[in-house]
DNA sequence: AACCCATCTGCG
DNA sequence: GCAGATGGGTTC
């Protein structure tokens, strides 16, 4: 063979290893080459299918791809796609997933055996193990970190567990109903679609309704269109409480909850009833004896055969972003496996976020929401008590429940229990307009303005320019002054203000959060997202310290404001039945008044409409690399994308003592957002590869940057 | 983490 | 000219 010394590297050591290795052995020197201790040579190979490519369950970046290895004729017929292996990987032995079976190996080395095969389930089915690559891809992200987020940890026991399944109970056969979506346009032409075997996406606006026609009754409805057309489907909510919700719905409309031994019903998946509980359920729905799951963001990776329909129950919730690498997002995720798996699309709320509003209006989804006639019938009236409102109260219009406010709940009371719904407590420091107290945005980039400087000079958090001329872009104003955000008075000390009246406290902080309140008059105090429901309705709601709500420069606190707020008024009896929503002190004007008029679709689309403007996402993608300086500037510098923006870095105070972390903002138009994925990925490839030291976090879409 | 390989460095 | 150190890259 010519240029023998030009070959590239790995060719000439497999030549060496091989059967050249020996004569070039000489006399008093040792053998060349050692012989690799693992071959397959000696192994009977399984002689359908003998090469296997595995997932290597380890974290770097760049052995994010598949590897391939020899199947052993013992293991052929278990070592099937989805199945958990040991294998030999350099010098140590490591978990993997087999991806898939194939004849021939792409690998031009020889291949090394498989140890053994783990368990013996696919517990990645095909299309799991499809989502996860696409949600990978998606967020910069491994393989293996999706899948340690969608597989739950094995559970010998359970899985010896054996299922009863000539006992089995015949499948119930739901009855059609769509009372819960009558109200709702477009909301019964979805379901007809759904049952028949259609992939319609919709985004829905909920309305308050009592039991029977609220909205963990529409999804039960949508779950059953789904049942009757003979699909799986998959109903994924930001807490357990809500999972119970859906799972008491789904029983009413005849998807009883699954039990061992039984088949067809609605089975809970959550991490909070504990591991073995999560695998046992886990498994019931991988063997297809349930065919609904309901269960909290890691559901959303649930396997659920001949899936039809996939719902994303308020997803402004912080919940549904998932804190662990690499931070995909519960609708994202639903959206990717709704394509990927062809089935129907749900996300829905009584708010509207921006990026759900987007997925309207790009077309991808169709809207269904109530018209006006209906939101005024089924929803309570709402008043804003604002300090102008309250002028002629003098000082005391400033208080934090002001007298008539007071004299509201008073009075609801003798018709049921008032809810009274508090910020939770923390502390935030931002920069907003002195004049209008719109948060303040940095004039070059739009970025969030904080107080990160010690001297009290505002610059931008994303591309650190200081706020030297700055001016309003919402009145004008030139001045600037700081917020301070939060509550740190307790529940309790309200309650105090109603002597002789039962008062409830409800919050993680203050001894736990109660699911539902009797329907008897009192005062239930609750943080938000720790609403209890009641049967009938609260007679009011009062929502306190607005002004805490809109404050704050993070991306979306308007959106964010009026869902936490329509979340406490959908829990209120309709204004027919005297139903009253207060909502006291001076937030933001716009979200004031979308709660006022009862129209987040206004309030998103309005938002989505400004986010364009200023270049924000969803109409842009942003990722955030942060990190120790050296980390960042070095991933950052490889990465070069069409039209790409880098912001910063700057240093993110309350980090590292002596040296504080810093962040970029890589910025690229909306349809840039995969190409730039795949350069951070590879980026970040190499940055394992060559084993650059410090830490670094990458996040796409980051949910809560200022 | 353990290794392989290529290149560099110090010393004769 | 060579041993040992160093850095970059692979592990199927």
């Amino acid at each position: 063979m010519p240029g023998e010394s030009a070959l590239p590297p790995t060719d000439a050591r497999r030549s060496d290893a091989g059967a050249r290795g020996e004569q070039l052995t000489l006399e008093g020197l040792p053998t060349v080459r050692r012989r690799r201790r693992t071959r397959a040579e000696g192994v009977v190979l399984a002689t359908e299918l003998p090469v296997a490519r595995v997932c290597i369950d380890l974290p770097p970046p760049h052995l994010d791809h598949p590897f391939e290895y020899a199947v052993p004729a013992a293991l052929a017929d278990q070592a099937l796609p989805g199945v958990r292996v040991k294998v030999r990987f350099g010098r140590q032995d490591v978990d993997a997933y087999v991806l898939e079976r194939v004849t021939e190996a792409e690998h031009d080395g020889e291949l090394v055996p498989l140890r053994r095969v783990v368990d013996g389930l696919p517990v990645v089915t095909p299309q799991v193990a499809r989502l996860a690559r696409a949600t990978a891809d998606r967020w910069a992200g491994t393989l293996a970190d999706v899948l340690r987020l969608a597989v739950p940890p094995r559970h010998a026991r359970v899985e010896g567990e054996v299922p009863s399944s000539d006992e089995r109970a015949p499948e119930p056969v739901p009855a059609p109903a769509a009372s819960a979506w009558a109200d709702h346009r477009g909301g019964p032409a979805f379901l007809t679609h759904v049952t028949a075997g259609g992939a319609p996406r919709a985004v829905w606006t909920a309305l308050p309704g009592e039991p029977g026609r609220g909205w963990p009754d529409a999804i039960a409805q949508a779950v059953v269109a789904a049942r009757l057309g003979a699909r799986g489907a998959l109903v994924v909510l930001p807490d357990a409480r809500d999972v119970d919700r859906v799972l008491a719905a789904l029983a009413a409309a005849g998807v009883p909850r699954w039990t061992p031994g039984t088949s067809g019903g609605a089975v809970r998946l959550t991490a909070d009833e504990g591991p073995a509980a999560r695998y046992r359920a886990f498994l019931a729905a991988l063997r297809g004896h349930a065919s609904v799951v309901v269960g909290t963001r890691a559901s959303a990776f649930a396997p659920v055969a001949d899936l039809g329909l996939v719902v994303c129950w308020d997803d402004g919730d912080p919940l549904h972003a998932e804190p662990r690498a690499p931070y995909p997002h519960t609708r994202e995720v639903l959206a990717l496996r709704s394509e990927l798996e062809r089935c129907a699309f749900l996300v829905g709320g009584f708010a509207r976020t921006v990026e759900a509003q987007a997925l309207v209006e790009h077309g991808w989804a169709h809207e269904v929401a109530a018209d006006r006639r209906q939101v005024r019938a089924r929803t309570a009236r709402v008043r804003a008590l604002t300090t102008t409102e309250l002028a002629r109260e003098g000082p005391a219009a400033a208080a934090r429940l002001p007298t008539p406010a007071w004299r509201a709940i008073r009075e609801r009371l003798a018709d049921g229990p008032v809810l009274v719904q508090v910020p939770r407590a923390g502390y935030v420091p931002a920069v907003a307009c002195g004049r209008c107290r719109a948060a303040a945005r940095c004039g070059t980039c739009h970025g969030p303005l904080g107080l990160a400087k010690a001297d009290g000079t505002p610059t931008c958090g994303w591309c650190g320019r200081l706020a030297a001329d700055w001016r309003c872009t919402e009145c004008g104003g030139a001045t600037l002054r700081s917020v301070r955000i939060g509550s740190q008075r307790t529940a309790e000390e309200l309650g105090r203000a109603f002597p002789g009246i039962t008062v409830r406290v409800s919050g993680r902080a203050t001894g736990g959060v109660l699911a539902e309140v009797p329907d008897r008059p009192a005062v239930v105090v609750a943080t938000v997202g720790a609403e209890p429901v009641t049967p009938a309705g609260y007679a009011a709601a009062v929502l306190l310290d607005a002004a805490v709500a809109t404050a704050g420069s993070s991306l979306g606190v308007l959106p964010d404001a009026l869902r936490r707020w329509l979340g406490a008024a959908a829990l209120v009896r309709p204004a027919s039945d005297g139903g009253v929503v207060l909502l006291v002190g001076d937030a933001e004007e716009r979200a004031t008044q979308a709660l006022v008029r009862w129209d987040p679709v206004g309030l998103a689309s309005r938002e989505l409409a400004e986010r364009g403007t200023l270049g924000l996402p969803p109409a842009v993608r942003l990722a955030a690399v942060q990190g120790s300086r050296e980390a960042v500037l070095a991933v950052v510098e490889r990465v070069t994308v069409p039209d790409l923006e880098v912001l910063g870095p700057v240093p993110v105070p309350g980090t590292g003592d002596l040296t504080p972390d810093v962040r970029t903002v890589l910025r690229v138009p909306r349809a840039g957002g995969t190409v730039l994925a795949r350069a951070l990925a590879a980026s970040l490839a190499v940055r394992s590869a060559r084993r650059e030291g410090g830490t670094l976090t990458v996040q796409l879409d980051p949910q809560d940057l200022r």
